[in-house]
Order: structure tokens, then sequence, then C-alpha cells
DNA sequence: TTCAATTGTTTTAAGCTTAAAACATTACGA
DNA sequence: TCGTAATGTTTTAAGCTTAAAACAATTGAA
């Protein structure tokens, strides 16, 4: 039972997913990590290290290095050396980076509700609790397998 | 709501997900698209095509190339020309290969069963039936979507 | 029979991802 | 002050992934 739910999941997950990053491709002819790069900017308001960026994404800093790369090869954001710290690199929205952003989130958040359109609103309160009960669960066991390693 | 939701059901699969990962290397030394691959053969049970494959665990043929050429280098499978067809290469297990897969394939079961341990099996039945629907859900939207844009 | 379309596989180019090494700079203790 | 440890970033090597191009072989219609 347990992996013909872990498949599901799965299952459920990569459709939404591929979803999102097609119609991403499709609508701004971007993808879904320079999207998130972005989203973490706006969000921020503001410059941000790429060790802030790398933390709040949580991937690694070479990964961050190469997504800014392409961000700024388009125009989207603008590195700046830090003024206090000469080995920190700031990362911000340049004008166009924000506009081309909002755009695409609006057309983001109707993806997503319109494919969980056919749940009711009572479904989704129960599927959003039981989600927080297996990640509580996933957390737990994480917990004691690292417990187990420490012996 | 829907954002949040989606949000939750990412980060669960991929906590799983990654955990799954982490463990079949430690284990094991290799990744999760390797034992995909393993697993689909031994279900097979005899030699199977590279477009079977690809087909069936629903990635690109280049893919599955890769990976057969480092299953293949590890000795894990072993690759011969299709008698009938001389385009075809047939894909099956080495004896190694399939007693490394029996070996993981108990422990994969472990892992995932331990980190769903905390929902009871009420819980698991909801959740199984509600990411039914939520597959439903995901395929209605995307019809509704091509029916879109044929227009 | 012949040749054009189809089918099966591999290669290539590009992007995402990580861990580990390499660099650059800062911080801090002797 | 000096030198070492710590911190922030980039580079490198390896693997996964795709789409598209290239190849090889088969099929089928004229």
């Amino acid at each position: 039972m347990e992996l013909r739910v872990w498949l599901r999941l799965l299952t459920c997950t990569n459709l939404l997913d591929n979803e999102v990053r097609t119609r991403l491709k499709l609508a701004a002819d971007t993808t879904l990590p320079r999207f998130d790069i972005l989203a973490q900017l706006e969000r921020h308001d503001g410059p941000m290290s790429m060790g802030e960026l790398s933390k709040r994404l949580m991937v690694s800093n070479g990964n961050v290095t190469g997504l800014v790369d392409r961000l700024a090869g388009e125009g989207m954001v603008i590195r700046t050396p830090s003024p206090d710290d000469r080995r920190v690199q700031m990362v911000s929205l340049t004008p166009e980076g924000s506009k081309s952003f909002v755009k695409i989130a609006e057309d983001h958040r109707l993806w997503v509700s319109d494919m969980m359109a056919g749940l009711s609103a009572d479904e989704m309160t129960t599927l959003y609790g039981l989600l927080a009960r297996l990640k509580e669960s996933i957390h737990d066991a994480e917990r004691k397998n690292s417990l187990e390693a420490a012996e």
C-alpha cells in the first residue's frame, strides 16, 4: 500500500510539474528554476547575495551561479559587487525582469488552480492536512535514520 | 489555496524522493533512474528492447541509451542485437544485475513504508483516493488546454 | 524492384543538478 | 602583524534529461 501511495504521489507531482514547465516554456520561453529565482528576488524586494539565494531555494551555490549567469544574459537580473564585502555578489531584478515575473506569476497561479479545479474545497482541505501529516512522518523517519547512522 | 496545496505536494514528494535517492546512493551506490531500469527489466522477465524500455519508463530514447550504457559498464545489464530486426537492441539483466536489484528492491520498499509510517491505514486510503481525484483533475485540465490550443 | 516513408537507436547540444576543488576575501587568534 | 581558519563564489567533473539531428534498417507502395 505504501508503495502504491508513493507511486501515485509521484505521478501527480510529475504531471503537474511537467505541465507547469511546458506552459512556462510556451508562454514565456523560460524554465522553472529561472522562474524560482525571479520569485525569490521579487519577494525579497532589494538586492540579494548569491549565497542567500542559494539558501532560500535550497540548491547548491554552483547551481545558482549558472542560473544567474543565464538570467543576466537575458537581461532579467543584474549582478553587482557588494560594497561591504568584496567576496559577495548581489543580484537584483532589472525593471524588465520584474515586469516579466509579474506577468508570468499570474499565469502560473491560474494554471495551478486550473489543474486542481476538479477537487472541492473540502477535498483540498483534507488533502492539505494529510500532506502535512505525511511531511511530519517523513521528517520523523529521517530523524530516526540519522540517529541510527550516528551510532 | 491551490498554490499552497501544490507547494506542500511538491515538498512532500521532494522530501521522499531525495531521501530515496540518498539511501540508494549510500546503500547500493546507484541512482534512481538506474534502479528504475532494473525494475522494469526484472518485472518484464526476459530481454526488452530499448524502445520498449523508454516507453514504459516514459523517458526519451536518448536517455535510456545513456543509462543502459552505464548499467552495462557496471555489469548489471547486457545489450544484444535482436535476431529479428537489426535495428533493435535487446537489453537483459545479468545474474549480477538481477541479484543486485532484488536486494535493493526490498530495502526500497522498507524505506518508503518507514517514511509513511506516521499515517494510519484510513489516512493512507483517503490520501490514495484524493490523489486519484487530483490525477483526474489534472488530466481534465490538460485535455481542456489542448483543445483550446487546437482552435 | 526501387525508393520514399517509417521505425529503432544513438549522437549532439543545451540546460539543470550536485559534490568537491579552486579562488578570493575576511575574520580572528597567537 | 601574521598566518590560519572560515566564508562566499565560481569552476569542474559527472550524471540526468530533453529535443532534434543523424544513422541504420525495415516496410510498403508504385
